[in-house]
DNA sequence: CTGAAAGCGCTTACAG
DNA sequence: CTGAAAGCGCTTACAG
């Protein structure tokens, strides 16, 4: 690759003047914008984009952090966030890894420009110590942390009204064995998320006990519940007639170990999701699920994000969710 | 952000020493070394990866493109390379665009250590561009491309014998009446890909003649194949009797299209996919499939492309499918 | 209006 | 064994 330094050669003129045509500052004749050109195309030249960074103390680069990018819901926040980055000229770093924090630390000391936080499952201490960095940082998730960097720009979803909506439509269909089906650990306070926090909370408002052995944990994707429900509740003889799943991705899962029981949904169990990802709206039975306008959120908390960029002060928010009934949950008249 | 010279100054020792403190080389006495770590942890210091990048000249991160994350098949494979690429200390970059090699070149221009494609849809100057900035490129993809720069690794699916197993499975279930949903579109070439190459050729094989009415096109997911499906097929009188779907995504789409018509999956049409998803896998019917270990030999490509960043010569392969018949397209007995 | 020079935060060959 | 110095490819304040 050429460098800026034989460009110039080439052009008869400073390694300055290369820098004002590329960056379209400082004066230039047309005369010599014309030779910088045509040496530029010769050479076939592009700038040192990694130089530039360190030079500007920027790499329009932002760094990505979820924890599962192949559940649906994690795929189109992922789609959003580096699509609209795209538009706005940054690049956006990657990263699937969640509690290896010297490597995303690692990720964050290429001057990036600012990080996107799509998990529940990432360390306070870890977020605090990007923010440390002097690097502005979004995170949209299932509840208001505390103890966070006050740098940080939260973005919750309301999940006392999404789990109120789904509690109250299970017991409207005359359904009150209720199995809960988490991504998390349910005794590790750490990754108590606000999903199941805000179930409970429903459930017992409602008067509604919820058996614990009807609990099943760490069913993070589609296989994974299948095989959790599989060990964990149809080896029973006692058996809920409702599940409400952490997620879309996870419920499909419940739904095949369902079926494969001899069980029919919505017949016999009733079957909810969350996030309503495409996969829900085009199974069958479609699944009742929640809509939180993923893409639109996605788009909107990298605009945020990249205004902080600019030094601008700015306020997280509060995701209004929507309750979206369909045929999982309902027993056609 | 601490600096090398504010650790070196706090230590007392040079900035040479220091470096060689943190990549543990050169000679350093013991007491040095002590001195250095205590400055370190006080200032709460992070080298600055992308300073010691330009000096190195790698970045040790990769850049990884694929056209949709949002299809499960993507999504895998994206999972597989950065996990991949995170136990070998490398970063990764995620690029969803395939056509605006602008923004592709600028991406790559980080000093980049190497380049993961998997997607058909990018053009070959373009990928070419990339291999003439010395930048080793790995291609996971559905054909041998012509033309291509010699440096660039290909890694292809055996696409005639995945087709030829699609179709002979379709026959034998006594249909006729094959049409094909595409991601790509039909008469451009330059998008014409090796799956519907391959279609083509063992339909021919077989005498059997692919009506054009049944070629749908541009269905990229799962709701544009729904749609595309509503719109070009069911508007017809005349229908097929098998559905050929380029992905598992496609697949979900084009079941749920023909229930919203009334008709059932596998008794009056059956439907194939591809890529083995765990979509397919949890639908109802669960999807006649194939298979091509896509864990696996997204990891695989990584180890490659990391091979060649270390300057080892490196051969491609064809990857073997596996078809995998479900229930999808055989009626029970 | 223009270009020489300093400097971003690192690494490393080399002189002592 | 150790540190001063040059240099990676850029940008930009500043002297002329």
């Amino acid at each position: 690759m050429a460098t800026r330094k034989e460009v110039a050669l080439e052009a008869g003129v400073s390694t300055a003047a290369v820098s004002y045509f590329i960056n379209n500052n400082g004066y230039l004749s047309q005369e010599k914008r014309e030779k910088i050109a045509a040496a530029i195309k010769k050479l076939n030249y592009r700038p040192n984009l990694l130089a530039k960074s360190l030079k500007t103390n920027d790499s329009k680069q932002l760094v990505f952090i979820c924890n599962e990018i192949r559940n649906p819901f994690h795929a189109e926040v992922a789609y959003g966030a580096s699509s609209e980055a795209y538009k706005m000229g940054y690049m956006t770093m990657f990263c699937n890894v969640v509690d290896d924090e010297d490597y995303i630390l690692k990720m964050c000391s290429y001057m990036v420009s600012g990080v996107f936080i799509s998990t529940t499952i990432i360390r306070t201490a870890t977020i605090n110590k990007i923010a440390q960095m002097n690097i502005p940082v979004v995170i949209l998730a299932d509840r208001q942390r505390q103890g966070l960097d006050p740098s940080v720009t939260q973005i919750t979803i309301d999940y006392d009204k999404a789990m109120g909506a789904l509690v109250d439509h299970v017991l409207e269909q005359g359904k009150r064995r209720i199995a809960y089906v988490a991504s998390s650990g349910m005794q590790d306070s750490a990754r108590y998320d606000g999903k199941t926090k805000a179930l409970f909370a429903h459930c017992q408002e409602k008067g509604i006990a919820l058996n614990p052995n009807w609990f099943v944990e760490h069913a993070t994707h589609t296989q994974a519940a299948y095989d959790a429900v599989q060990a964990k509740i149809f080896t029973q003889s006692d058996l809920p007639d409702a599940f409400i799943c952490t997620n879309d991705a996870t419920a499909l899962g419940v739904i095949r170990a369902i079926t494969d029981n001899g069980l029919r949904v919505p017949e016999d169990v009733i079957v909810t999701g969350f996030d309503n990802t495409v996969y829900g709206q085009m199974s069958t039975p479609r699944l009742t699920t929640i809509d939180l306008g993923t893409l639109n959120i996605s788009r909107e908390t990298v605009g945020l994000l990249l205004e902080k960029c600019q030094g601008k002060d700015v306020n997280g928010g509060v995701i209004d969710p929507l309750f979206i009934p369909r045929e999982s949950t309902q027993v056609p008249q």
